[in-house]
RNA sequence: GGAGGGGUGUCGGAGUGGCUACGAGCCCGGCUGCAGACCGGGUACACGUGGGUUCGAAUCCCACCCCCUCCUCCA
C-alpha cells in the first residue's frame, strides 16, 4: 500500500521559518473564509484550494486533521447591500452561503469539518471581550469597546509593524473615544443592522472578535495551522493574535500562512475593484479540474498574475492527467510487482509537498506519472502493469483534489456514439468525424483503441 | 514614506558555491482512416543592473533599478 510520508512542513509568516507536523496526532487548522455579502470569486477560490490540498494532504499524511473555516455573516457591507435590497442582513447572508457551498461543491473543495459562523457565536465573542475588559486589555467607551494594543507589547509581531508607525499611517479618522489610534473595536454600539444586547449596549461585534471566538470554541487555545490570503495579515490576523494572546496567555497558532493575492491586470481581484472573475462563471468556462490546475499552478505563497495563456497551458496539464485517468479507469491494471517509476514520482510528489506545499511541483509530478500511465496504455500494457501505478495515481490525484464526472453517459450521447460507429464500420469517415465533432462539442471525446471506443465526459474550455 | 515578498529561458517553477530540476509550449516526424493520449527528434543551454569575494556564483557581499501585496473593507 502506497502512501505519503508522516510529515510536513510550512513557512511560517511570523516567524519566518518553517514549522514542522509529524504524525499521527491531530492537526487543527483554521482557515478564514469569506464575507458573504456578495458571490465569490476566483482570488477566493486560490486561497480556499490552497488549503484544500494542505487538508487533503495532511490527510492522507495520517493526520487526524480538525479544518473549520467560517463564514462572516454579520459586517457593514452585507448591511448595506441588504438595505439596497431591502431584505434582512441575515437572509442576505444566508442567500449567498448558499451560493458560496454551491461554488464550493462545484470547484471539488472537501468540506471543512465545522463551518461555523459569526453570528451564531455572540456568546463567546461577549465572553472573551469581558474578560478582557476584566484583565485591563480593553475598555469601555459609549461607542462601544476597543481592545487597548498598548497592554499587548508583542502587537505588530505578525506584520513586522511598530505602533509609532502605524500612527503616522493611520488614515481613518479616529473615534474620539479610542486612547490610542490603532486600538481596535471589539464592540460596536449601534442602532441598525442585526443588534445583539450586551454589557456595554445594544450593538454588534467588531471585526476580528469572531475568529478569535470561534477558533477558541472550536479548536482550542492554540491551532496548528492559522491560513487565509495574504491581505489578512494586517490587520486582521495581527488583531486576532493580541486579542486571543490576551486572552488565553498562549500563542494563538503554531504556524501562520498566507497565500498570494491573485492579479489581474497587475491589480488585486477584489469586489472594491469591480476587477472580479466570478468562481461560477469561471468553473463553467473553463471547467473545475482546469480552473484547479490554474489555481494552483504558481507556489501559494506568490502573487499569481491572471491570464488567459496561463489558464490554457493548465488545460494542457489536465488533459494529459484526465486522460491518464480514463485510461486507469477503463483498464485498471492487476499486476503484483512493484512500479520503480511509480514509487518515485509518488516521492517526489510527496517531498515536494512536504516542502512548504510546493503544489506546482506535485502537479509536475502527476503529470510525468500520467504519461507513464499513457505510455502504457498506448502499448496495451496497462492492464498487466503493476496495481501501484493506478494507486499511486489515484492518491496523486486524489490529494491535489481532481475529480472525473461520475456516472455512465446520458443515452442521447450514446445513440450518437454507436452510430458514428456504423458510419465508421462503412468506412463513412467524414459523417463520423462530424459526430464526434458533435459530441466533443457537448463535452464527450471518443477514443478508438483498436476495436474498442471509449467515450469520456471532459472538460473544454474556452478560451475567448 | 514604512513593512513584507519577488525579479531564472515563450510561460509556470525548482535550485542557496561547482554537476544545464521539472512541467507546459512551439517546430518536425512516428502511431492513428482522422483525432486524443502516447513515442522519437528539434527549439530554449536562462538567471534584473553594476561592482566585489572566489580557482569557480543564479546561489555569498555591496549598491542600484523594477514588480506585487499590505499600511483602509478585502481570500
Amino acid at each position: 500500500m502506497l502512501r505519503l510520508s508522516p510529515r510536513f512542513s510550512v513557512s511560517d509568516t511570523l516567524s519566518g521559518g518553517r514549522v514542522e507536523f509529524v504524525a499521527p496526532r491531530e492537526l487543527t487548522m483554521y482557515v478564514c473564509g469569506l464575507t458573504v455579502y456578495d458571490f465569490a470569486h476566483i482570488g477566493h477560490a486560490r486561497t480556499l484550494l490552497t488549503f484544500d490540498v494542505l487538508y487533503r494532504s495532511a490527510d492522507a499524511r495520517g493526520f487526524a486533521v480538525k479544518y473549520v473555516q467560517n463564514f462572516t455573516d454579520v459586517d457593514d457591507k452585507i448591511i448595506d447591500r441588504a438595505a439596497r435590497e431591502g431584505i434582512e442582513p441575515l437572509e442576505l447572508a444566508e442567500r449567498f452561503i448558499a451560493e458560496a457551498l454551491r461554488d464550493f461543491d462545484a470547484l471539488n473543495l472537501r468540506r471543512p469539518a465545522v463551518m461555523p459562523r459569526a453570528t451564531q457565536h455572540v456568546g463567546a465573542m461577549q465572553r472573551i471581550i469581558s474578560r478582557l475588559i476584566e484583565s485591563g486589555h480593553a475598555y469601555v467607551v459609549p461607542s462601544g469597546v476597543y481592545f487597548s494594543v498598548s497592554t499587548f507589547p508583542e502587537y505588530g509581531k505578525l506584520s513586522k509593524r511598530r505602533v509609532d508607525q502605524l500612527l503616522a499611517g493611520a488614515r481613518v479618522e479616529p473615534d474620539p473615544h479610542k486612547r490610542d489610534p490603532a486600538d481596535f473595536a471589539l464592540w460596536k454600539v449601534q442602532g441598525s443592522g442585526p443588534l445583539w444586547d450586551s454589557p456595554w449596549g445594544r450593538g454588534r461585534p467588531g471585526w476580528h472578535i469572531e475568529c478569535s471566538a470561534m477558533i477558541n470554541e472550536h479548536l482550542g487555545d492554540t491551532i496548528d495551522i492559522h491560513g487565509g490570503g495574504a491581505d489578512l495579515i494586517f490587520p486582521h490576523h495581527e488583531n486576532e493574535i493580541a486579542q486571543s494572546e490576551s486572552y488565553t496567555g498562549k500563542p494563538l497558532a503554531r504556524a501562520w500562512m498566507h497565500v498570494g493575492m491573485l492579479n489581474i491586470g497587475s491589480e488585486k481581484m477584489a469586489k472594491s475593484l469591480g476587477n472580479i472573475i466570478r468562481i461560477r462563471d469561471a468553473v463553467e468556462r473553463w471547467g473545475p479540474n482546469t480552473l484547479r490546475t490554474y489555481l494552483l499552478s504558481a507556489h501559494y505563497r506568490s502573487p499569481l498574475e491572471f491570464s488567459i495563456e496561463g489558464l490554457r497551458k493548465a488545460y494542457e496539464n489536465w488533459r494529459i492527467i484526465e486522460s491518464a485517468a480514463y485510461d486507469l479507469r477503463e483498464s485498471p491494471p492487476s499486476g503484483d510487482s512493484e512500479s520503480p517509476e511509480a514509487r518515485a514520482l509518488l516521492r517526489e510528489f510527496d517531498d515536494s509537498l512536504a516542502s512548504d506545499l510546493d503544489v506546482p511541483s506535485a502537479i509536475s509530478a502527476l503529470v510525468r506519472l500520467s504519461r507513464h500511465v499513457g505510455r502504457l496504455a498506448s502499448e496495451r500494457r496497462l492492464e498487466g502493469a503493476s496495481r501501484e501505478v493506478a494507486e499511486a495515481f489515484w492518491l496523486m490525484f486524489g490529494v491535489l483534489g481532481y475529480r472525473l464526472p461520475e456516472g455512465p453517459p446520458p443515452d442521447d450521447v450514446l445513440r450518437l456514439v454507436s452510430e458514428r460507429a456504423r458510419l465508421r464500420s462503412e468506412g463513412r469517415f467524414g459523417e463520423a468525424d462530424a459526430l464526434r465533432a458533435r459530441l466533443r462539442s457537448m463535452g464527450y471525446e471518443l477514443v478508438d483503441v483498436g476495436d474498442r471506443t471509449y467515450v469520456r465526459a471532459v472538460e473544454r474550455p474556452r478560451f475567448d
